[in-house]
DNA sequence: TTGAAAGCGCTAACAT
DNA sequence: ATGTTAGCGCTTTCAA
């Protein structure tokens, strides 16, 4: 056993003075004399005494943790996020606590549920519904600080941290045209996300600005995993008169899209063109080299992260809404189509 | 303004009784009459009311938090290993924590520091130095739950999950001198790292017992990232009579051997063999796609989420090790060295 | 079967 | 400049 249970009292004891003098002093406020305050501190130190912030938060009602509720932490995307806001959370002594919604409402409530009894300041989240959000309305009109990252929820007035979706599907599907393709197939996920309705927004925007119709037939839906995109790639491309080219909603979704092409030995670009939303790490192991609409997924974490923060410094601001631009990076997946 | 701040005086008051009571009925232990039970329970609901864990923390001294302290919550493996805590602990109504070390011994010992401040009831730990680690001999002395999983510190008496890393590293060596190969090229993290150390160890075990005598120039030390990976990458290959077949000691660094060899115009495995420690999946997407040494990822959060979960229940067993074997998939990224 | 009261460790209003 | 005291919300003796 060492210096395990030293509390206040045990300080203020062994300086001599009260329990109040002794916060006092350590927590520097209020008037303390020189001499008083440096027995405290040094007993403090002697002893080894660490504030119980338990305690601390019993107080006040906030405990310095701060919780990231992301689809899947196991998503690149979300992994570096995590990192980026617990590095800016760590300089002003706060904790992340990440807990996965999994992509699942019920999930997504039940975690709030239970993380509002341990009086967390803050949540940052990214909303697995764009509809179902009575659950996110309801806890920032108690006044916990709430930023939506990634996606957003119209009702729920906050701040939010996300990127421009719609422009960034168009701008792809406008190169995919521009490289002669009329026949593009889309693989996003549920409706129910928010960036998928914003990407398939994009995705119809510039079809019809170029006057080509919409093909319901060229259009899959599947779950944001690696494995229901494989299926649902083989799906779309099973079809006679298939797709001459495909645009992924994500980067889960490009991977899945990658094995299910290759398995059914349709070549990129020969046979088939691509491009992604999101970059990620494989994208420029393959051969070729993925073309993909990039997001500053290193800005999102620290941006979200310094809105919380000024919540919790109490500021009242009106909501803030950041919304980044996406960047096309051309490398080769996408071949120039023949016979126009 | 909605249920915020029902405590339990306001439940007892609602279904006139003492606080004491109320406590009782809602956490049924002692005595409570039918009736009462009921009506407090009716109240409760009716009222909305949340058990305050932070005040029921601070009477146990005991947060139902877990913190787990990876090298970086970026890596896959460990992004991996998170997530499966996170289900785990769940379902026993715990959160986690999550702060990465970022391979930093100073940081994890703040870190840990901070955290214990928290009363975090237990510690899930990938610890950055297997000899720098008196932080956590000092933690687990006082009573602190630990895990250690990934690497393991000798001085420290606590469960652990590892993998046979020795053993994994042998093998992938034992493979490529089968395939004609004895120079043999190793991209190893710093040696600080324990499962540095045993990759290392089966590397030259596997060397010598096939006679082949080590080489220093054919070791390169690198921090365990793309970037670095790289340069170490084509520094050791910048080298006349270079290796024939390379070795990486994790999935970061085969990513930057893979970068690297690229960039040198090196072709796998034609001009070099590779095998890489810990799969990924990256390693399929690649032509020809990657040898690998495989951990069971899937099986370390589980486990180490249940050993810790048996302590935090209370259970005194001496500490308990498991080591999971790894295993080998051969894909196409070594050739038979000809002229032998 | 229930209630009164103490106390977990800390802070802050109030008094001195 | 310092001490006294009350109280944050909960649980748990102890007494009734």
């Amino acid at each position: 056993m060492t210096q395990k249970g030293i509390t206040l009292k045990d300080v203020a004891a062994a300086a001599n003075v009260s329990r109040a003098t002794a916060a006092r002093a350590l927590n520097s406020y209020g008037y303390v004399g020189d001499g008083t305050a440096l027995r405290v501190l040094e007993a403090a130190e002697r002893l080894g005494y660490r504030a119980n912030l338990v305690a601390q938060a019993l107080r006040s009602g906030q405990l310095p943790i701060v919780g990231f509720i992301p689809g899947d932490i196991q998503n690149p995307f979300f992994a570096r996020i995590a990192h980026d806001i617990e590095a800016e959370l760590r300089r002003h002594r706060h904790n992340l606590l990440i807990a996965s919604s999994e992509e699942n409402v019920e999930q997504e409530k039940e975690l709030l549920e239970s993380l509002r009894s341990l009086s967390i300041r803050g949540f940052i989240l990214a909303p697995t519904s764009a509809t179902d959000s009575q659950h996110i309305v309801q806890l920032a009109r108690e006044g916990t600080p709430v930023v939506l990252i990634d996606r957003v929820v119209k009702e729920v007035h906050c701040d939010s941290v996300i990127v421009d979706n719609e422009g960034g599907a168009r701008e792809a599907v406008d190169y995919l045209v521009a490289n002669g393709h009329e026949r593009i197939g889309l693989l996003r996920d549920e409706s129910r996300i928010f960036t998928a309705q914003e990407r398939f927004a994009g995705y119809q925007n510039s079809l019809v600005s170029h006057g080509i119709a919409l093909d319901p037939w060229l259009v899959s839906v599947s779950r944001s995993t690696v494995e229901h995109a494989i299926e649902a790639t083989i799906r779309l491309f099973s079809r006679r008169d298939r797709p001459t080219a495909l645009f992924t909603v994500d980067s889960l979704m490009t991977q899945g899209a990658l094995l299910g092409l290759r398995s059914m030995g349709l070549s990129i670009p020969h046979d088939v063109s691509l491009v992604g939303f999101d970059d990620f790490n494989l994208a420029t192991f393959t051969d070729p080299q993925i073309t993909v609409v990039a997001q500053p997924t290193s800005e999102i974490g620290p941006v979200a992260a310094k809105m919380l923060l000024d919540r919790l410094a109490g500021k009242k601001l009106a909501p803030r809404h950041t919304r980044f631009p996406t960047r096309l990076i051309v490398r080769g997946s996408v071949s120039q189509l023949h016979g126009r």
